[in-house]
DNA sequence: GTTATTTTTGAATAGTGATTCATTAATAAT
DNA sequence: ATTATTAATGAATCACTATTCAAAAATAAC
């Protein structure tokens, strides 16, 4: 009997994130994502049912590692909502910092994604449901302005956090990821004005 | 000799910007967007030369026209850089706010159009350089953060614009979108801190 | 009413690339 | 060494849809 070599699903999947950041995901081809990953075109396909559920997977994986680490950081009580907000900023950009390739393929499949059905949306509406909780529980204990509106505020620092790590990327990293969190944080918290 | 009758060419922008929106450049089919504009599947050819160039048209238009307001707002001298910025949020948010496939199509298809050359990226170009001197100026008048990167500012807030817009025109229009102009408009200034 | 000119149509074409599957290769078991 | 079993290959298939273009329709000019 033959016995599985390596780790050709890890590959494929490691392939496909570099050639649909690259390429986008519709105009990637089944055929390059194969020769990045080293294994014929056809072995894609005993590790993956499609090229959609490659993509799924990538969003199922993302969303499972954000939403588990939001939902430690709610959880912690020897920190203020504040911090939290500052560690799950932290977070994000270290994923995408080790992670390029991903932070692009993050921003701009997902709307493609989003047609998928599957876990993903799952993990990504807890995310979206501890950042809310986070934010209430700062709000309740005054230290967050009760009139901005949580949603607001979810979806502002996301795709703000999203579009700069998409730049960044793009940019090929010339820019100091460091002082862009930084900058991210004071915006958020001190606003802009003197 | 035969006179065209409407303005088949403009139906065709409208239709495909919807089309777009509903389910994006890759799987948007032509002849959906003819059905949707009313003319033959071959008519799009007269106007257009390829699916390409209609979404470049698109972003070329949007471009343009977000451009210009940026240059007009910068030369006011009546108002000071902090409602300049005031002003250009305003804009954003009311072209998408009345053109709702507008704003998921400017979301989430800048990487398609991206990658056609052309006129947009100009007028990109303007859009940043304009935006980055009306935040230098505030800078140099005292009124914003020197310690802000205006690279940064600029990104996360066009991001988060565009996100938040994305959001509501998916979420169809439920959560009121002069509420969320003014959250953002406050936290960029004063940031969530109370 | 006929002709000339321009617009519009939509079925046929043609290119592309995801997916399949018959074949080959590799290892384990005996 | 032989056989059984599973892994991997990659050329062939097949579905899909953007684009083309020959024909039809509409109007203007006379």
């Amino acid at each position: 009997m033959r016995v599985k070599e390596g780790n050709k699903e890890a590959d494929i999947l490691r392939a496909a994130i570099k050639v649909f950041a690259e390429h986008g995901f519709h105009t990637a081809k089944i055929f390059k994502i194969a020769e990045e990953a080293n294994v014929a075109t056809g072995s894609i396909y005993l590790y993956y049912k499609n090229k959609d559920a490659i993509l799924a997977t990538i969003f199922e994986q993302l969303w499972e590692s954000f939403a588990n680490e939001i939902i430690v950081l709610h959880g912690r009580t020897d920190i203020t909502p504040v911090e939290k907000l500052d560690f799950l900023i932290d977070f994000i950009f270290d994923t995408f910092s080790s992670e390029p390739h991903l932070a692009v393929v993050f921003v701009n499949e997902q709307q493609n994604a989003t047609k998928l059905y599957g876990k993903s949306f799952e993990e990504y509406d807890k995310f979206l449901q501890f950042g809310e909780k986070i934010i209430d529980d700062g709000k309740n204990a005054g230290f967050f302005n009760p009139n901005i509106d949580v949603k607001v505020l979810r979806f502002f620092l996301l795709g703000g956090v999203k579009n700069l790590l998409d730049q960044w990327a793009k940019d090929n990293k010339t820019f100091s990821l460091s002082l862009l969190r930084q900058n991210v944080k004071q915006i958020l918290k001190r606003g802009v004005l003197i």
